[in-house]
DNA sequence: GCATTGATTGACCGGTCGGTCAACGAATAG
DNA sequence: CTATTCGTTGACCGACCGGTCAATCAATGC
């Protein structure tokens, strides 16, 4: 044991990490190249090697990662006393914050997941599920009715569309801020919410069950 | 002139387009191979190349042959006599039948335009613009005062979001179908639209109002 | 001082990519 | 019948992919 590793090492690989985050995110995991990310890095891609291990594992560090803080997030929001609306329109608000500062980590969320293997999908999938649910529990909360006909995870997925496409298009330099738009996703999804109407029987595809409809109120 | 190309062609060609928009959509235009399409087909290589000249040239004719049914779709709404509510709701539920039909085409569209070049992605952009701007009319139209507040551009990318990110979450042979979801959406936007507060000014500084708090039931 | 290990690289490897060639039988206009 | 084009393919090409090797030099511990 002559040399310590070198003080940088970590950071050097993190930096790493987030060239390949940028990179995968804006050509997609197949499109971008490890000479692309060394390239970008300024380094050799032996060099790049010496820090990563391959190109799969940069993937699933940057899936997992961003999915994990998610998880903190909606923990740390849970753990808060809130009403229905307020603790909504704080998971918005900190999502579409946390979104804005991980925007390649993000982008490789949405669009590169489908690269990863079945098991470590399923790790990252169970994962952004209890994201969902946190989302979905706290639309149940606003309106109860609407969990009955089971329509509190599609409108879940309604927000989230809004809010992941959102950052498809808006421009970090542009003139309207991620700031500015969270209120407005707020706005728009609870305003909408209280004008859905929950249908009558929950919608149970081709098998309509003609008794024992379990616990009605 | 000895023998005429064959009656199934056009045929035989249409379904390769399709096949490459499945793939395409399904691992990303790089990460989907000639050789994948050409198996899927059934066919050899060789023979693929007998139906299109390149690689490239199936994806931008996926992406503007899609591109161009969109903007026919806006057109055709727009003769329509209709109040603004009535528009909204009718492209809403036309745009996700759409979608639903041309799933891997729209699928193609979001996710590969990217690798047009500049030129072709120009292009595309420009009709894609007239649709947005469609969507943008009628919610300006329903709601004048957003306009003035420059956030009916914003809204109508927050509903593109809710429609666009539905197809990546909705199964095709799932208990919800996209004609259960078209109302729920209109609902919920149009809801949501009636709630939003347009502030004083442009968001061109940074004027951010404190939000009231709506009434839910 | 010196052996050991970290940091760094040019050259290279097997494999796959998009795309082409040359060939051959089937079909058809003349 | 025959010349010509279509439909179809195995074999192949140069380029680039992810990843490795072996070498060099700079640190550090003993």
């Amino acid at each position: 044991m002559a040399r310590p590793r070198s003080a940088a090492f970590d950071i050097n690989r993190e930096t790493i990490v987030r060239t390949a985050a940028r990179l995968f995110a804006q050509a997609g995991y197949p499109g971008a190249t490890m000479n692309d990310i060394a390239r970008e890095c300024g380094i050799s891609k032996p060099l790049l090697y010496h820090y990563v291990s391959d190109k799969y594992q940069l993937l699933l560090e940057i899936c997992d990662s961003h999915v994990t803080r998610l998880e903190g997030l909606v923990a740390e929001i849970a753990a808060q006393r809130l009403s229905a609306e307020q603790r909504l329109r704080l998971l918005i608000a900190r999502f579409v914050e946390e979104y804005a500062e991980a925007r390649h980590d993000h982008g490789v969320l949405t669009q590169d997941v489908k690269f990863l293997t079945d098991a470590d999908r399923a790790r990252v999938l169970v994962k952004e599920r209890r994201v969902v649910d946190a989302f979905a529990r706290s639309i149940a909360a606003a309106r109860p009715e609407l969990k009955q006909a089971a329509l509190d995870k599609p409108l879940t997925m309604l927000l989230f569309g809004m809010i992941n496409w959102m950052f498809t298009w808006l421009r970090p330099d542009g003139a309207l801020s991620h700031e500015q738009m969270a209120p407005l996703v707020a706005d728009l999804f609870l305003g909408g919410l209280a004008a859905v109407r929950a249908p009558a029987a929950k919608p149970s595809a081709a098998s309509s069950p003609k008794h024992s409809s379990l616990t009605l109120p």
